[in-house]
DNA sequence: GACCCTCCCCTTAGGGGAGGGTC
DNA sequence: GACCCTCCCCTTAGGGGAGGGTC
């Protein structure tokens, strides 16, 4: 047993597992749990009967593996802390590295909380969306792969030309978000239709792709319907295409609180001419 | 095998395990594992090679099950939240359950990091404190559970009282902190000389035991020295004690960035007589 | 040759016993 | 009679193989 000038060697001034558990307010088995992992010896252990014993200064060491957990330092780094032979704590070392990892934490769950109100805007979006209504939202512009494709998102094609799409895109070491549908770019009096999904990488990948193009953000003019009916945009929208013929027309699913992959309803947005 | 209205049964539609998971972003494994909790079922498995397949809805799936691993939402409750054969997915529930985690995570966290700034406060306080230098400080009221101790920290006596002092507050049924010390109070004419800790208890319980005193808040003077020298108050505050005898005097370990349990510096304070 | 399969053992910080001695 | 001991199995969301078939 170590001892050190302020504790003798007097069990009576010893606390049981038991009375340190109370004490600090950790279970006996985190204590024992403590001692396989090195960073809690009992100062004293019965020899017959195996019973540990520790002195009240361990209580520090309790309440800084506590903080530890708390925090969540790993219990192997606490070592790093402290040194029981001197009776050291480094509580500066530890209130640091606890209010960077808490600090952190923070960050990541305040991004998170961000992410999930920009989600809950998209689905307030879908649920103004009322079947033949029509309704004006805002949004942002989109990287994306598209390959070229003539039918509508209900045919039986979709699945197989949607495959293509992802796999492509996977060859050339991209990496896919999850927005997708299909696109009608019309110009030029022409009208090309694709498939399209977008890409988690930045501007400089645009001009590497032929495949690669950006779907503007801004205003659109939107409405739901039961049926992949883009091929109609001419006369879904027909106040937009009546002067010019430069729009952008994307379809996507709508984005629901309740939402049913197998039974999807699709949004048609269609972009302003300039 | 479920098929849906939008696709049909051709292998070719199909991902495999891999696929599947560079498309989601998500490892092998945790495709198999969340197989095994029966949360993500392969839509066909190859009954001759046992090769898992999956269709496209099913990254929805994915999508949805690692949003709730990054929330914290366990995902023995994410079943609450889908219906496969259905095709159904709550994602207004998930949102508003992971928003909800999210915000107390948020809120526990930023609770520690005000009380680690506290601690940090503790601890330039005592980093300001040098040996033999006087400064002003204030502290906290504290409700304490005390008993009588006519001797110094640094006596052998000590630690037999402090286990007495904890046994008593244990044997009532109470919670200790882990701020204690020695406590002399300075009234009329006579001195008496305590222990102390802290409990973590409200006001109500003051009345009920003669044993529980108030250390009231306020400014104090305070002083640090290698021993243990409280019983000296009146010649180390001469100014504090000069006219009036209604002080109380603490001694409590310094708690320094750089903490030795075995070889303590005690502070001094004095409460300015009022 | 890259892909996938089924075991099997390991991770963190303990929790919950069973069966048996100790204070 | 309350306290403590040593096993032993279990938890979450996977990670890292070994050894062997499949695309």
């Amino acid at each position: 047993m170590r001892v050190n000038k302020r504790e003798g060697m007097d069990k009576k001034q010893l606390f049981s597992i038991g009375r340190l558990a109370k004490l600090t307010g950790v279970h006996i088995q985190s204590l024992r749990y403590y001692e396989t992992l090195s960073i809690l010896k009992p100062a004293y252990i019965d020899p017959d009967s195996g019973y540990r014993y520790y002195t009240y200064s361990q209580t520090r060491i309790v309440v800084a593996i506590q903080y530890c957990v708390e925090v969540g330092i790993p219990l192997k780094e606490f070592k790093r802390f402290i040194s029981e032979i001197d009776g050291w704590i480094d509580y500066a070392g530890l209130l640091k590295y606890g209010k960077q990892i808490s600090q952190e934490k923070m960050k990541r769950i305040q991004e998170r909380l961000d992410f999930l109100d920009d989600v809950q805007q998209d689905m307030i979006h879908a649920e103004n969306c009322s079947i033949g209504q029509f309704t004006k939202a805002c949004f942002q512009e989109k990287l994306c792969w598209v390959i070229p494709y003539e039918g509508t998102q209900t045919d039986s094609t979709l699945h197989a030309a949607m495959h293509r799409l992802i796999l492509e895109v996977e060859r050339q070491g991209l990496h896919s978000g999850f927005y997708n549908g299909q696109l009608l770019c019309y110009r030029n009096q022409k009208v090309d239709s694709y498939l399209f999904i977008d890409l988690r990488e930045d501007d400089s990948i645009l001009k590497k792709y032929s495949q690669i193009m950006r779907i503007p953000g801004g205003e659109y003019l939107c409405t739901v319907s039961k049926e992949s009916c883009i091929k109609r945009a001419p006369e879904i929208f027909p106040e937009l295409f009546r002067s010019v013929n430069n729009q952008i027309v994307v379809e996507v699913e709508l984005f629901t609180g309740q939402y049913n992959y197998f039974d999807p309803v699709f949004e048609l947005r269609c972009s302003f001419s300039k």
